[in-house]
RNA sequence: UCCUCAGUAGCUCAAUGGCAGAGCAUUCGGCUGUUAACCGAAGGGUUGUAGGUUCGAGUCCUACCUGAGGAGCCA
């Protein structure tokens, strides 16, 4: 048999013969000559099968073949610039592994079909050449991601799923039954890695989270992961800093190594080439003089006061006034959770920072400076009405060696939906989860 | 949870209150360079569910179910 390679690969073996191991594609005939698309996984191929150059058996055994059906192809690799990815394979002989049968056909077919029907089979969608090149993104972002920590420095330290109570409240919770007691699913491994920055300096957790919000939007799961840093000793500006030095080496790696995968799914690099620190920085008073300004030109809808949070049509709006993500700094506290440092000249402001990445694609990474005083935490746990008990080893780390520390999140779906130029997240990872969506 | 829109063949969609249709997919036939190939033929329907109005409902009304887009909340 001939050497064994895949699709990618092919341009290696010029002239020889290989063995191809996927799929049947499509399959295009012309009398008495057939072109059988194969894919592998790594990419598309088309067969060329004149009937007088391979055996009856052979070309009955193609002429037959059903979408899908899985086949072991061997043929002589042979450059033709007619062809797409530059290679036709001139086929041999073929093995089906498996024969689809007609009479009940691969449902997705090279035609439009409706976000339902993809959805509802997303175990065969990932098959298609566009899902395939986002999933390739995806795990190039989680590359860069582990890289970008590892490399400078980072110890990753997993934080428990099962947890026994609220970063930021209940309501957003999934209850799960641990045994006598009551658990739930992690929606943030953030007060455990401050825990684990106080032991190791710099950490990172990188996994999966989930939020029980009834949220139906392009931009939100029930279970997305999550890439959060927390580094002790580290203040507002440290963590702004690492925060667009971050982006920028994720964007430029999927540049790097991603760049026929971006160009299959139709992004416009030349809007991912600009994104490189600095990041414009502003602080949420400006932001709100933005806002107003727009509000004033008929660009914004609503009229913004300050003192709110942003709703995504004024994060929409801040966002188009930039072509590199934009970092609002220093929230009104009582619009940010508990555990954010006061702003030591504004008390009534948060040492918080949220990223808005470009071309509406919102807030990507949330970060803050972390309260340091046990006193003032204690007061805020109660402000909230949250349970002391629960945060008792929370409050601890104020009572042990408090130091100022800083920490972000950044949801890994956002960023791949962003720089893929996606409309939805649900496409950013292989089987989503969202309200109305448990299946497959 | 709220607002808007949609649900007809396996898929994507047509059909003025009056005979249920097309393209793709599937099957059969034709074609030696096709690029979501093309040409010809065949099979394929409880129009989301339950009621109602009407001589007559895919079409109008009510409720429910499912999905999509948006809001709020968030990463």
């Amino acid at each position: 048999m001939s050497p064994i390679t895949t699709i990618a690969e092919i341009g290696k073996h010029d002239g020889q013969s290989v063995t191809l191991r996927g799929w049947l594609y499509n399959l295009r005939e012309s009398g008495k000559l057939l072109f059988p698309q194969f894919r592998d996984g790594s990419g598309v191929i088309q067969g060329v099968v004149p009937k007088n150059a391979v055996t009856p058996e052979v070309f009955e055994a193609i002429k037959t073949l059903t979408q899908e059906s899985s086949v072991i192809v061997e043929g002589k690799v042979r450059a033709d610039k007619r062809a797409p990815g530059g290679y036709e394979l001139d086929v041999s002989n073929v093995q089906v592994v498996q024969r689809v049968p007609e009479s009940d056909p691969y449902p997705i077919t090279p035609k439009e079909h409706g976000t339902e029907f993809l959805m509802e089979h997303r175990h065969l969608w990932v098959r298609s050449q566009r899902q395939a090149s986002i999933l390739r993104v995806r795990a190039e972002i989680v590359k860069a991601v582990r890289d970008f920590f590892d490399e400078r420095g980072f110890t990753l330290t997993d934080p428990p799923i099962l947890t026994p109570a609220a970063c930021e409240g209940t309501s957003t919770l999934f209850p799960v039954d641990y045994f006598d007691e009551q658990a739930y699913l992690t929606q943030s491994g953030q007060l455990y890695i401050e825990a684990t920055a106080m032991a190791l300096g710099k950490v990172y957790s990188f996994g999966p989270t989930f939020r029980a919000e009834k949220s139906k939007t392009r931009r939100h799961l029930t279970e997305f992961w999550m890439v959060e840093p927390e580094i002790a000793y580290a203040g507002l500006d440290d963590l702004m800093e690492l925060a667009e030095q971050f982006i920028s080496f994720v964007v430029k790696r999927c540049l790097e190594r991603r760049r026929g995968d971006l160009q299959a799914i139709g992004r416009d690099l030349s809007k991912l080439e600009k994104i490189e620190p600095p990041f414009p920085r502003l602080t949420y008073d400006d932001a709100v003089m933005m806002l107003q300004e727009g509000h004033a030109k008929g660009a914004v809808e609503a009229k913004f006061e300050w003192g709110g949070d942003f709703g995504s049509p004024d994060e929409t709006y801040l966002s188009a006034q930039f072509d590199k993500p934009v970092m609002v700094h220093r929230y009104p506290a009582k619009v940010k959770a508990f555990y954010m440092e006061p702003d030591p000249q504004r008390p009534e402001l948060a040492l918080c920072v949220d990223v808005l990445a470009p071309e509406g694609y919102g807030e990507i990474i949330g970060g803050s400076q972390r309260m340091a005083s046990h006193e003032l935490l204690l007061q805020r746990i109660h402000e909230h009405d949250l349970p002391e008990a629960a945060f008792k080893w929370y409050l601890d780390l104020r009572k042990y060696g408090s130091v100022p520390h800083s920490g972000f999140g950044m949801g890994i779906e956002r960023a791949v939906a962003w720089i893929c130029g996606l409309e939805h997240v649900r496409e950013t990872i292989p089987f989503a989860r969202m309200l109305n969506r448990l299946y497959p």
